[in-house]
DNA sequence: CGGCGTTTTGATCCACATCAAGCGGTGTGG
DNA sequence: CCACACCGCTTGATGTGGATCAAAACGCCG
């Protein structure tokens, strides 16, 4: 059973970054009355795909999952759901993906119907939906050439880099040295994001970390001493988040 | 040299499927104002990763690609265009794909600006542009389980599927049998969607042709005696277009 | 301490990449 | 009208990155 809790919109931590970056004190005060706190554990099922969803939302805090799964058990992860990410699509009332919470996840969620009536009506959630939906597709789009062209190494340097990337892009002054952050993902469900085995994402993090690109202190906890060196890693000429 | 044509947009056949889908009379009449037809030949470059688009638009007809280049040659195709897809990003005025014309193409072209003043007037066409890239970021989501998780022969399978599917989709009686097209990738353009190389695409189409999956006519043409069939050959369980 | 989930490490295997010809169709210039 | 080159495709031989199979080590918690 999610647990449930409050907190004022204007407080919120995403709130200039989620589907209600550009709501006005009027549009926030619709959303207010239509939004619940849901929480979830870690390794909870959020949806399976398949289930009807009442609700869409943000995620507040934690990491969420999208995958897929093929009859015969093989997994790939579709979407990485940081906070600010919105979860669930306006117009079909059931995901097509499985949704899983990463590690503990806290879900702003807004009923089905009047969010898609505050869609219609409120240029602003719309546009912003947009803008967001398409920054998603570009996300997917960059991950193809992650799945269908990059080795093993280069596939774990490009998970690092962004996730280092969308971490510091939470701070004012992004950083790009000394970057420290703790991985949101066990060598399994890294694995299914990058389209390998776990046991290849153990051996390339352990040599990336033999090569000092990054030290490892611990099984999740990653220091990034300087991430252009990272970069250089991921394969890509010119960088993108 | 693009060459130029026209056309009413009432008897344009990609009228009630592409972005201006849910446009009235009015509002068509805007975008007839502002529309201009163009036509690249097979092969011709649409524009480069990092150009500068003073346009977006449709395919009316042909198949457009969209791809990524590694700066050691590596490529990956991230989108396949058919007719009534939408090219361009409103709210940037560059591409960061390659956009290649695989075959003879046929774009109607909107003026960046006047069209995204547009969007912002007339909810019918934002409406429309929001339900086309969710639909256009769920084939993508699709398509990261092919290049993820999926062997030579499914890749092949599901790219012909897709193909098939969207063919017979334009028909208003969609076949199950007997579905015959042309296709218009070579076997080159195959591997760089499928994550594959030529060699592997040219072994595995001729293996399903073997094994009586699809009966090939010369080179390109290839008749699919039954849909699903071929569909159990894709490795998914339940078929989604 | 003992059990369980996560991670590491090692040995072997295999699907697909790579390298290398050869083949039909088509266009071009002598 | 033929010679030749070029392009898209096929086919074969060989190599290899990552999968698979197997087991041990490392927390962590009861």
């Amino acid at each position: 059973m999610p647990h449930r809790l409050n907190l004022r919109c204007t407080d919120c931590g995403i709130r200039h970054r989620a589907v209600c970056a550009r709501c006005d004190e009027t549009e926030l005060a619709q959303l207010e009355q239509i939004k619940v706190y849901r929480r979830y554990e870690a390794g909870q099922k959020i949806a399976w795909a398949g289930d009807p969803m009442s609700f869409v939302g943000s995620v507040v805090s934690g990491v969420a999952t999208l995958s897929q799964t093929m009859e015969d058990g093989r997994i790939q992860m579709v979407g990485l759901l940081l906070p600010s990410d919105f979860i669930g699509r306006p117009g079909r009332d059931s995901t097509i993906y499985d949704v899983t919470a990463a590690s503990a996840v806290t879900l702003c969620c807004f009923r089905r119907a009047p969010f898609e009536r505050l869609l219609r009506d409120t240029p602003h959630v719309a546009e912003r939906l947009l803008e967001m939906t398409l920054d998603e597709l570009d996300a997917a789009r960059d991950w193809m050439l992650v799945l269908g062209r990059k080795t093993a190494r280069e596939r774990i340097a490009s998970l690092l880099a962004s996730v280092a990337r969308r971490e510091a892009s939470f701070d004012m002054a992004p950083k790009t040295h000394d970057i420290r952050l703790e991985l949101p993902l066990t060598r399994e469900a890294m694995s299914e994001y990058l389209g390998l085995t776990l046991e290849t994402v153990s051996r390339q993090i352990n040599q990336l970390n033999r090569d000092g690109v990054i030290e490892l202190d611990g099984k999740r906890r990653v220091h990034i001493p300087d991430l252009a060196r990272l970069d250089a890693e991921t394969g890509d000429g010119s960088m993108r988040a």
